[in-house]
Order: C-alpha cells, then sequence, then structure tokens
DNA sequence: GTCTATACGAAGATAGAC
DNA sequence: GTCTATCTTCGTATAGAC
C-alpha cells in the first residue's frame, strides 16, 4: 500500500534525514515537520508521538533487510548441509550493508540512521529497533549456535551481538573515522574487512 | 588538587550517574542539579555549558585510565622484545574494564558513563572525548601496526576502532543483553571474551 | 480523514542581584 | 560564588478548517 498522505510520507523522508544526521534526541520535530513542509501537529496526528515517528521510520528502513534475510538464510539452509558461519555472517553483514543499494537514492542516509539507531543507548531506542528485527534475529542466532557446536549458547549470543554492534558502527560511519568521507578505501573493502574480522572473531577459541 | 568548592564535586557526581543512567541528551541540567543539591545555574557557572560539563566528568573518568594505559605500555616496551597482539589488547581491554575498580564504590557508574559516551554518534560529543584519549590511543595503534607487520595499516586502524567500538559496548552493557544485569555470567567471563574475540579478529588475514 | 493554527508546561541558557 | 528572574525553544495537546 502506498501512501495514503504526501505529507506524511515527507515527514518518514525528513525524519530519516534528520534523526540520521543529529541523532534521535538531538533532532527537534519543528525541523522535521519544517523540512518537510507540514506543521508540528501532523506528526502527532500521524504517528502519535515523536516516539511513534522513530518507529515508523525503523519499520520502513528494516522491512526490507528483514524480508531478504530471511530469503537467504532459507537458500542456504535449503541447500542440504547446513550453512557455516562464514556464510552466515557474510549474509548477515552483507545484507545490512545493501542498505545503502536498497533504498535507492535515499540509501545512504538509511543506512546512516539505521546505524545510528542501533548504536543508540537508550533502551525505548533500543526496544523499538529490537521489535523490528527480533524474528530474523532469533534465526539467525539459532543458525550460528549450530554451526558452532563447541561453543557455549551465551558465547555464541556474545559474539553475535559483537556482530551487529560493529555492524552497526560500520554503518554509521564510526569504523571509518570522525568525518564520513576520510575513508581512503571505498565501503565495500571496509564490508568485506568488517566479514573477515568477524568469521575469524566467532571461530576463536571457547573462553 | 581536590575541589575547591564541595557544590562542584556534588554536580561532577550527579551528572556521572545521570548521563550514564538515560545518556547525555536526555539528562537535563534540572535533574542534575536536583540531584546535587544545586541550583540550576551553577552548573553554567562551573562548568559554562552543559558540554563543559560532559567534558569535565569524561575527564575525570578517563585521566586515570589514561595514565595506566601509558604505564602498562611502558612496562609492555620495555621488556626488549616488542609487545605482540594478544598482549596489547588484553592490556587495553583490561585497563578499560578496570574502571570498575579503580573509582571505587563509583566503579560501576563510570564505566555505564564512558560506556555510553564512546558510542554516542554525537560529533561533538566523540569530539570531547577523543580529545581526553587521543595521546595514548596514538601509541597503542602504533604498537598495534608495530606487532602486525603484514596488515595494512589502515586495516590496523579498522580494527582498532572495532576494539574502541567493542570495547565501548561491552562497557554500556549493550554486548550482555538490553537490561543491565540479564548476564548469567559475571563481568569478568564477558571481558575474557571480549579479549579472546579482539585477539583472534586482529590476527586474522588481510583483506 | 487530513491537516493547520495555536496554546501549554518544561527544558537549557543568560543577565544581573546579592 | 550563588541564586533569582527571564528568554527562547522543546514535545505535546486541543480545536477547528477543509
Amino acid at each position: 500500500m502506498p501512501d495514503a498522505s504526501p505529507t506524511k510520507s515527507r515527514i518518514l523522508d525528513a525524519a530519516e534525514e534528520l534523526f540520521g544526521d543529529h541523532g534521535y534526541a538531538a533532532t527537534t520535530l519543528r525541523a522535521v515537520t519544517e523540512a518537510a513542509g507540514a506543521n508540528v501537529a501532523a506528526v502527532n496526528y500521524h504517528f502519535g508521538s515523536k516516539e511513534g515517528l522513530l518507529r515508523a521510520v525503523v519499520r520502513r528502513a528494516m522491512e526490507s533487510v528483514n524480508a531478504e534475510r530471511e530469503r537467504r538464510l532459507d537458500e542456504l539452509t535449503a541447500a542440504g548441509t547446513p550453512p557455516g558461519v562464514g556464510d552466515l555472517v557474510r549474509t548477515f553483514v552483507g545484507t545490512g550493508a545493501s542498505l545503502v543499494r536498497r533504498h535507492g537514492p535515499r540509501g545512504p542516509r538509511v543506512a546512516r540512521f539505521v546505524g545510528r539507531v542501533v548504536c543508540e543507548p537508550d533502551p525505548r531506542i533500543r526496544r523499538i529497533f529490537a521489535d523490528e528485527v527480533s524474528p530474523v534475529e532469533g534465526r539467525y542466532r539459532t543458525a550460528l549456535a549450530a554451526a558452532l557446536p563447541e561453543l557455549p549458547a551465551d558465547e555464541v549470543t556474545f559474539r553475535y551481538r559483537a556482530m551487529i554492534g560493529l555492524l552497526a558502527l560500520h554503518q554509521s560511519g564510526t569504523l571509518t573515522g570522525l568525518s564520513p568521507d576520510t575513508s581512503p578505501t571505498g565501503p565495500e573493502t571496509d564490508t568485506e574487512r568488517l566479514i573477515t574480522l568477524l568469521t575469524t572473531a566467532f571461530t576463536a577459541p571457547r573462553t
């Protein structure tokens, strides 16, 4: 269903950009509605609250990633032999990094926004994101545990969370530097480096 | 030099706790001064601004960590043979995790605060933290590059930033779960797991 | 149903009294 | 040094135009 309201859609676009650029708490609703060419009260009408607006932006950004992660995990498990750690990490990280391509011209903005939301320490914001990705997250964690039978379940969880965190830092540009465009190498190189780092980290001996 | 003003000291304590619990942006100056039993304008007088208060809290939290990181790196390099990756990672991560012990009863609060600040995506906040740790940070990065001669310099930097990021996520409790006390294992176990993960990750093949 | 105009209480910052 | 008063701006709530 395409957006019934053009105002609603413009507010989503503006919030996505401003939340990603300045963070959730530092972004004022007035800045969002001004950029969207709408009135302040419109966000309360369409999304209920500032938090409701955040949830809507997260959902729009993540639903296609969730779908592709499901699809590729289905492919991996349908192949007969259970997927290895390398395949799982590459699929998960690669799908996350493919946010940029998936959202067309809005791609870089979406990636920056998502990376920033995942790093957010506020429990309420973390909860909103967790709600949107928890189904597929559970499937990957189970598959990783199966691929690492010698590793205790809680250490798998520990490393899984490290993967989520590093992917988020990668997407928000923290891993490449303070300024977004200081990286001498391209973003694909960093993604490959992240996959290498994480795959090796997962196969570390148990502690 | 002990604090000239008891009000100033109480404001630092209160800000450390509230910034760590609710994040910088979500913490109101009124909540800080109320918890400190002082007037709202006292923080503006003593620290210039909310940002100045943050810088003061960061400095008080990190100066002993910086000092111990310097000291232990001196020990490591004075031993004759250049330090290996495992020693460097263990020293760096262990020193960061020792925040808890180093600040006595305030320890857990300081660790939560620091972890949260490092994860903060706001460039101004990141800059404040970077200012306080940059000298010793440079020394560790150089030592890591020397211990990994086969790795390109920018990939060392990439993995170094991953270490900083994961240490921060570890200290803010993101790696152990959404709620702070859900971890079935103790914090030392998680620190050991982090050291294992990072040491293995550093020695991954170049990409 | 969609949206705008506007008002309310609370927050951060500042100036000046003491 | 510390506090009071005040200014601007924030998120939210209400009422009504179309």
